[in-house]
DNA sequence: ATTGGAATCGTTTTT
DNA sequence: CGATTCCAAT
């Protein structure tokens, strides 16, 4: 996979940068101006595909770095493509083309151009416990029962309306019935408490955007004049906002490149719109549209499995996958007695594959589709003394610990944040009780003062205690004089974001690391920790210890690109605001590290756009995937789910397991399963079966083989019928029906009530 | 005001 | 089952 073609055969520098491309691969590099689609399968080189064509347009074609703009999903995956771009120019000018996620790349517009929409350029950046904080209050404000309207929901139609550009006033003009007004008053208050706030959500980063560019003009035609050319990558995962966002780029000169797959699109529960991609040739009927359909990554075997699987979805555009890799052995279906049992068996397997076969344990990876599913198999990998690494990026940020001291930092970088004003106050205690909130809420309500300005004044707040008063003075203090330490204290028409107001840094400024570090000791949050018994290996001590030297790294890291960029002296609010962007919009996959020897864990979800030479998707059962709760959106949930599974597959480059068990315990119970439908679908050339539960009847049946017997099996259990059941005993069949390939019976047991059973498993006696 | 224990709740995927 | 919330005792 070297980028570097042989020094003898390419004269040129677009011979260099074609070099090694296939016809089609060729064509997307050297297409130039006007739009373009790349529906590229899974392992076709899409990755080498954009950075060759940045490359070129660059190098061949003569364009300005700075005039390009390419855009991906992960900082990981931007993180990577700038890499691979300086690899193949230089690194000055894989810096100066701007490649960044949707959301950086709109928290860094906003911040530019905060003046013109009325934003704090030093706004907060919302994550989602500071998300149910801010809708907690706004039910608490409207005095709307949380019980009958749960914060999550709400929180999530809201989501959903912000993505398709609906603003709580136009929400409140489509709302009809009577939750929709209540969802309505919901939207209006939340949107009324982050303005305050002078907080952004994540939708709102892209929504904000959308309306920067439609109020203003100027500010587009500035930014199409700079993005000539326009790169958006995983194009089947944007929403509508993000849609109207790329065609607002676009709209003059046209030159949007897309790329993506169809078969790909997991993201529909979060708005994706997967007809953005199926429809780019109705928006740009001249787009030149190539595929790319060569795999590269996989065996004949798993990239047959995986074409059988996607063939079974109805909405999407046919693809001839093809390779000319080996076959390889056929993908193994495994049946296990529990979860145990499941991780145990995987854990041996990886043994013998890292013994005797050589592979590296950076090579494996195990997908699941929940983040609870990893535990079993984590603690079987750390019994087994076997390196591994979990996916979780956002883990570390969310750490009770951790996010205490970030709020702080937010609150010191935007005294209007309230929500993390009320979070800190009294963390660690510090003697102001909720009593003492509530007074000041109250006081700052009657007052139209903000709560940052009320506690500098407690003695005038109504009902609070002479304890409560210096406690609050004493804190304000605090906030103060930390504030002051960062230089943001006599300032304030910094507030009112004027880019290129802020001063260089003085000399006397400290530096963010001894920020950090003040306010993790200042705040007692080391004290309090320290001292902290239920914690006795001081974990959350480490946590804090961990967060100041990353805040270093961060620093460093920031010091020199800006350095680079030629700005020498970014201040301490630029480095402050720099660190709570990155810490808002990290994402899982962005802690993943290839090369760190150590067996990968992560959800389906994170696997996209990765590969690993061995992978192994455990839980493969109905229920799981696909998940209970997609089955309530019909077939569109059901294609979701399959393609989840297509992608967990296609990343498997020689081996691919796929598991599931009898019995799995979740949420502390213990229910009978049965492996995914998904599996019947697996073409059976490409398979092999193997059962190694405990009491080793093979759950497929003796002559495994999709689309059979459907009918027989429902023309022997008429309703009516009394059968008995392995675990559930004796009952009687109530309805019979069949879907798809399966039978399902509704069966009454007298013991464990109604159960709704697929035939073709579920092993059924007549009594 | 703070603390710990009991009760309750909600359970997918994430920028 | 684990996390959060609620409540009663200090």
């Amino acid at each position: 996979m070297s980028e570097l073609p042989p020094a003898n055969s390419p004269t040129t520098v677009e011979d260099a940068l074609l070099d090694g491309l296939t016809p089609p691969q060729r064509e997307a590099v050297t297409h130039v101006d006007g739009p373009m689609l790349v529906l590229a399968g899974p392992g076709s080189g899409k990755t080498r595909v954009i950075t060759r064509r940045v490359a070129y347009l660059v190098r061949g074609v003569g364009i300005a770095p700075w005039n390009v703009l390419a855009i991906t999903f992960t900082n990981k995956a931007a993180g990577e493509m700038r890499e691979r771009v300086s690899e193949l120019l230089s690194e000055r000018e894989a810096r100066a083309a701007t490649i960044a996620t949707f959301h950086s790349l709109c928290a860094r517009l906003l911040r530019r151009y905060a003046d013109r929409l009325g934003l704090p350029a030093g706004y907060s950046i919302y994550d989602s416990s500071d998300q149910q904080r801010a809708m907690k209050q706004a039910l608490n404000d409207l005095e709307i029962n949380p019980k009958n309207f749960p914060p999550n929901s709400m929180l999530h139609t809201i989501s959903n309306a912000k993505n398709e550009l609906v603003d709580a006033e136009a929400f409140a003009q489509t709302a009809g019935d009577f939750y929709n007004r209540t969802v309505a008053k919901v939207y209006k208050k939340y949107t009324q408490i982050l303005t305050r706030n002078h907080a952004l959500d994540f939708d709102d980063l892209l929504l904000k955007t959308v309306q920067l560019l439609k109020q203003h003009p100027e500010v587009l035609a500035e930014l199409r004049e700079r993005y000539q050319y326009v790169l958006i990558d995983e194009y089947q995962d944007t929403n509508h906002a993000q849609f109207m966002l790329a065609n607002a780029l676009a709209s003059g000169h046209q030159n949007l490149c897309a790329t993506g797959d169809p078969d790909q699109s997991i993201y529909g529960w979060r708005g994706a719109n997967i007809r953005n991609i199926l429809e780019f040739e109705q928006h740009y009927p001249n787009a030149k549209v190539v595929r790319l359909e060569q795999n590269y990554r996989s065996t004949k075997k798993i990239l047959a499995a995986a074409d059988g699987l996607i063939r079974n979805n109805s909405a999407r555009k046919h693809k001839q996958l093809f390779t000319d890799n080996d076959d390889g052995d056929p993908v193994q279906l495994v049946t296990m007695q529990d979860e145990r049992q499941e991780a145990h068996w995987l854990v041996e397997r990886f043994r013998d594959l890292h013994v005797n076969e050589k592979l590296a344990w950076g090579e494996m990876a195990v997908f699941y589709r929940m983040n609870s599913l990893s535990r079993v198999v984590e603690d079987a990998l750390r019994d087994a003394g076997m390196p591994y690494q979990i996916a979780r990026g956002t883990a570390f940020y969310d750490r009770a610990e951790i996010k205490d001291a970030v709020a702080y930092l937010r609150v010191i970088a935007n005294p209007a944040d309230e929500v993390n004003l009320l979070r800190i106050i009294n963390t660690p205690t510090r003697g102001i009780g909720n009593q003492s909130i509530k007074a000041m809420q109250a006081h700052s309500l009657a007052s139209n003062r903000a709560v940052d300005d009320i506690i500098r004044d407690p003695m005038s707040v109504p009902g609070l205690s002479n304890r409560a008063q210096n406690a609050v003075a004493k804190f304000a203090k605090m906030v103060d004089e930390w504030r002051t330490a960062a230089g943001l204290n006599e300032a304030p028409d910094l507030l009112l974001g004027q880019q290129g107001l802020s001063p260089a840094a003085s000399d006397d400024e400290i530096s963010l690391r001894e920020l950090v570090e003040r306010v993790i000791t200042e705040s007692t949050l080391e004290e309090h920790y320290r001292k902290d018994k239920s914690d006795p290996d001081q974990e959350r001590l480490a946590n804090l210890g961990e967060l100041i030297s990353s805040a270093q790294q961060f620093e460093e890291d920031y010091l020199n690109e800006a350095a680079e960029d030629g700005n020498d002296a970014p201040t301490l609010r630029d480095k402050l605001l720099a660190l709570l962007e990155r810490i808002s919009l990290v994402s899982d996959v962005d802690s993943v590290d290839q090369g760190e020897g150590a067996v990968t864990l992560m959800t389906l979800h994170a696997a996209k756009g990765l590969e690993f030479p061995i992978v192994a998707m455990v839980g493969v059962e109905d229920g799981l995937l696909p998940h209970q709760r997609s089955q309530n959106e019909g077939e569109k949930g059901e294609e979701e789910e399959r393609r989840l599974c297509f992608v967990g597959m296609t990343r498997a480059m020689r081996r691919l397991y796929m598991t599931s068990t009898r019995y799995r315990t979740i949420f502390g119970q213990t229910m009978p399963v049965i492996p995914s439908r998904f599996l019947n679908e697996l073409p059976t050339d490409a398979i092999e079966v193997c059962d190694v539960s405990e009491d080793g009847d093979d759950p497929f049946g003796d002559d495994f083989e999709p689309h059979t017997s459907a009918r027989e099996q429902a023309g022997e259990f008429p309703p009516g019928t009394r059968v008995r059941h392995p675990q559930f005993g004796i009952g009687r069949i109530i309805t019979v029906a069949r879907s798809g390939s399966h039978t399902r019976a509704r069966v009454e047991f007298n013991a464990a009530g109604v159960k709704t059973l697929i035939l073709q498993y579920a092993r059924l006696e007549k009594v």
